[in-house]
DNA sequence: TAACATGCCTTTAACGGTAAAGTAAATAGG
DNA sequence: CCTATTTACTTTACCGTTAAAGGCATGTTA
């Protein structure tokens, strides 16, 4: 009933409880036959060490706090994917926590993941938590903190891994344009960095091909998919009419399509339609939807080397920042013909449940 | 630097440890004085108490193991998230692995987190792994156990909440009956118990109705849209033809659609098509998929419930197997008009990003 | 007024492990 | 052959916290 201990396997061999500790940790003072009786006893009794005790003593829990505002994005899942497949390959731990874009959860997540000592945090951080001195704090005491996708609190001092946002604005903008497309909307995020920098790099995209931006293509929304669909009733009343919108996000711009079918209106070709993250199942959409995506397995895994970096216990962190390049996905929302990603092609392996 | 302890706290104030202690955990037999210039202090210098050393003494980690075999499945995540807020509601953190289907890394989270000493774990075992005896240990020495969703490993005495696989496979092909569907094929899933079952369930209502299933209407086939597109190639070739299919899950049924749509046929005229999970954005397809869905956020919510009554500790546990019942989604794949449900209302809130 | 309870705080031990320092016996060196 | 060194352990202390038992004034009861 009550687990095996050192005590234990000690007093069964008559030896002391360092003993038994040394030998597993392989340290060399132990004698052969003293190391092969405790080894058979350990196997004997199926003894795991305790990993609680363990952290106590080491100061260090194997353990990663993952801090993401939607368990149900599947952004953030693939992102968590990427890390815990590098964290398990260290023999980490995830202690996964969802804000639920809720700046007070997170901070009561955050201050959660302190108390249990856990030897690095990964945070999305919710836009608008006044959770900055929070964090800074967690940044001072040497706790090793790497914040992803979203680019506010500026004034901590941490690793950060995300996209270039203007330039995603900026590819999905020019290749609406490159459709030949020049009445391009935008349907806006919330006024959190990373959607303003996507809006900017829209703007920029018009500019440089000489257009200029009407105001009212720009209708400020948020990133779900009914804010897109609202957003999108709206420009659909535009006088003279657009030809292209491009949303802040992926759910957003399905939100978007949904209104235009609404309206009889069929995509791309009377209005094409971009996206922004590249959301699982875009491509099995009743018209696949052109997005600009970025690699989230590649911001895991990268996001957890810095932090494992950071663990490792380089003194002289310099703060780094990653970014990772965005890409097109051509599918069949904005008008062009996807090159043999039609639907004659067998699906890919997707996982199975 | 290093964080504010208890002893700190003591030795500032020169009272003991326990007596902080004491204070922080509302014990009577402190003074008002000296409970006022502890609180005052643990204010002071934003103490928090070390929850690994707390872990240690109290025995309860305040932390469910959760080992799911795929991260990026919708179906599991909705769980987890139904998990995250129970446990989150009482203080309870999540070490959520994922057992990627293979037996051999299912084991070895299981046995990381037995190490870790949680207070009880929730598993989605992969099939055929054979963990049986392990499970059975982990429940013998009295840790909290949860299968959820999958029904194998009959011999390890544990809570379980599942739906009612055999009810699924009844009511889709009912459905498909009820819709004048005559020629109905199955995709099935592999050789696990809870897809077995929802064949059963196909075959009982073809024969309820008085049909005779034809062996080759039931292809072997797999959970992943790969195998579904390459059963329904297949199913395509039967003459007689074939009017409808029953997938076994979700991603099987899209990647039957695909075949027919590839074969130059419509869904539904051609074939109507049943999935069964209910699987995000499944009402976003090219044609929005009807399935049998159950309720992923109560399936998670009850095994959390079941967790914590075991955990809170009726040693009494009579083992309770928890039936969530599925219910249809009637969307277009199947032939009928969903009511209401068209391209004319606005979608439902989604979550953003 | 001795016996007893009460209020308030401290001491001791423990949770399960690791690290550092100690020790006794075997081996080596001169 | 007697002192260094090595080998193979053990002892002690500690990680940060809580529980159980102990102590000691002061107040209450018989």
């Amino acid at each position: 009933m009550t687990p095996t201990t050192m005590k234990r396997i000690a007093a069964d061999l008559g030896v002391s409880i360092t003993t038994v500790s040394k030998v597993l940790n392989n340290h060399a003072d132990i004698g052969p036959a003293t190391r092969a009786r405790v080894l058979a006893r350990v196997e004997e009794l199926g003894y795991r060490p305790n990993a609680v005790a363990r952290s106590l003593t080491l100061r260090r829990t194997h353990t990663l706090g993952v801090v993401i505002p939607d368990l149900m994005h599947s952004f953030f899942v693939e992102v968590v994917a990427g890390l815990e497949t590098v964290a398990n390959a260290r023999g980490y731990g995830l202690l996964l926590c969802s804000s639920t874009e809720n700046p007070r959860k997170e901070r009561s997540e955050l201050e959660m993941l302190r108390s249990r000592q856990v030897d690095g945090i990964v945070l999305a951080s919710v836009h608008g938590s006044n959770n900055t001195e929070l964090l800074q704090r967690i940044a001072a005491t040497g706790g090793a903190l790497v914040m992803i996708d979203r680019d506010d609190h500026p004034r901590v001092h941490c690793h950060r891994v995300l996209t270039d946002d203007e330039l995603v604005g900026r590819m999905a903008t020019e290749h609406l344009l490159a459709q030949g497309r020049r009445a391009i909307a935008h349907i806006a995020g919330p006024a959190i960095t990373h959607a303003k920098r996507r809006e900017a790099g829209y703007v920029a995209a018009l500019r440089d091909a000489g257009l200029e931006p009407r105001p009212e293509w720009i209708v400020r929304g948020g990133f779900m998919d009914a804010d897109g669909y609202h957003a999108m009733q709206h420009l659909l009343t535009l006088d003279p009419p657009i030809d292209a919108v491009f949303a802040a996000n992926d759910p957003a711009a399905i939100g978007a399509m949904q209104a235009i079918w609404e309206a009889g209106l069929v995509v791309p070709d009377d209005i094409a339609v971009v996206g922004a993250g590249d959301i699982a199942h875009g491509d099995l959409l009743r018209v696949p939807l052109t997005t600009v995506g970025w690699s989230k397995e590649e911001l895991g895994k990268r996001a957890a080397e810095l932090i494992f970096d950071q663990i490792d216990g380089r003194e002289d962190v310099a703060f780094r920042r990653v970014i990772i390049p965005p890409h097109m996905v051509v599918r069949a929302s904005c008008g062009e013909e996807s090159p043999g990603a039609g639907a004659n092609t067998p699906p890919q392996s997707r996982r199975q449940r």
